[in-house]
DNA sequence: AAATGACGATACTGATTAGTTTCGGAACTT
DNA sequence: AAGTTCCGAAACTAATCAGTATCGTCATTT
């Protein structure tokens, strides 16, 4: 089996002809998402993602098999530069700290990739593999992030040792994630002060400056 | 403009011929929902709501204008027989009340309504007005009914008057709708009493009987 | 220079499906 | 009986879109 010219099997040609760019891969991945976002579900076309990435469908299909699987990549894709465990705000005060977390940057960064997820809800009922991959990308690290605070809490001794801060740090980027999701309505400071104010420290069993409230 | 059988405007005729068969249009709401719930939003075609409904597809034409507007309307059918606010389980303590609006029937029930919304969730980024009556129908209801019960534990100074029940019981709704939702996971009895006795249940300000857990 | 393969663009194919129309028949009114 | 409107069934229309194939071009190797 060396190589052989006269042979037709062309196993051979290590690298011939133009090489694949594969910074397009990202380009098109961005570009998935970006559809996602701005048109819905219903409007993720193949089209429109080459359109998008200012690419060839040709281009697509050589590199994904199908439109599912760009689909489940492209969500992968959007785990990258996510929140961050290692800068976590630290205010002193579990309550400055989840309410810290939010600044304006990461709530448009959420809400953009939870508008992501509501234009993936179309896909998620058809491949189960999806709704993990989503829920591991948007929600996991916000929930992450809040049990980490949660952690420090317990550490300085600022709330119970026995709260069950596992389901806990899940409340907040659940009723978030159906807030986008179903109602349509926008993840603001109203929302998230309400939710840490009202179940959140209740909850962890810390006491509100009630002197302090606005 | 009375009634007049010269006029070429043909406002008359009140009934003539076969008159509507008014029973067709549950049968085709029902038929609606139970497509829903089996096949997925993808699996959603007119053809399949006529088969199983025994129906044409004129037939439902001619009672709907469109597709969209006779899955809103079948969703706002899935109103009816709901919990009913009425007889809530009353058995004296809130962690028994809540854990007992949730007998096997109700769960079942609630689970089938989640797989509904679950099949719809494919449309709701197409339709705001199908997310309204979508979350109207599935997940208020369950929230009213937790409210009523929490307000019915502050009467009897169980708990804290001082509590954002309007808050706290959105919690369970919402993140069981999420659960099915995306997750896919089944809203089970563990996954219940994780929540109220984690988060509700401190967050309410109400010490549980920590000898009683099992 | 010649061969090779990726590139963007665009035409094409095949399947699906919302919505319409037609049909034979049944129910209702006059 | 005649005329009208409903019924279920099924054929039909028109649009959309995933996936494939083709084309002329460009980059890379031999």
């Amino acid at each position: 089996m060396t190589k052989n010219k006269d042979n037709a099997v062309p196993v051979e040609s290590p690298q011939l002809g133009r090489k694949r760019d594969q910074s397009r891969d990202a380009k098109i991945l961005e570009a998935t998402l970006e559809v996602l976002a701005e048109l819905n579900a219903a409007g993720l076309t193949m089209y429109a993602v080459a359109a998008r990435a200012g690419a060839g469908k040709a281009t697509i299909y050589r590199r994904w098999t199908s439109k599912t699987q760009l689909v489940i990549d492209a969500v992968a894709h959007m785990k990258r530069n996510q929140v961050g465990l290692e800068n976590l705000p630290d205010t002193g005060t579990l309550r400055g700290d989840l309410l810290g977390l939010f600044k304006p940057y990461s709530i448009k960064e959420g809400e953009r990739k939870l508008k992501i997820m509501a234009g993936l809800a179309a896909l998620l009922s058809e491949d189960p593999a999806l709704s993990d991959e989503a829920n591991a990308a948007v929600v996991q690290p916000w929930a992450e992030a809040h049990l980490a605070l949660m952690q420090r809490a317990i550490n300085r001794g600022e709330i119970s040792a026995s709260a069950d801060i596992d389901t806990i740090s899940q409340v907040i980027p659940t009723m978030a994630a159906y807030r986008i999701l179903v109602l349509h309505k926008p993840v603001d400071l109203e929302f998230l002060v309400e939710l840490v104010d009202a179940v959140i420290l209740p909850a962890l069993g810390c006491q509100l400056p009630e002197a302090t409230q606005n």
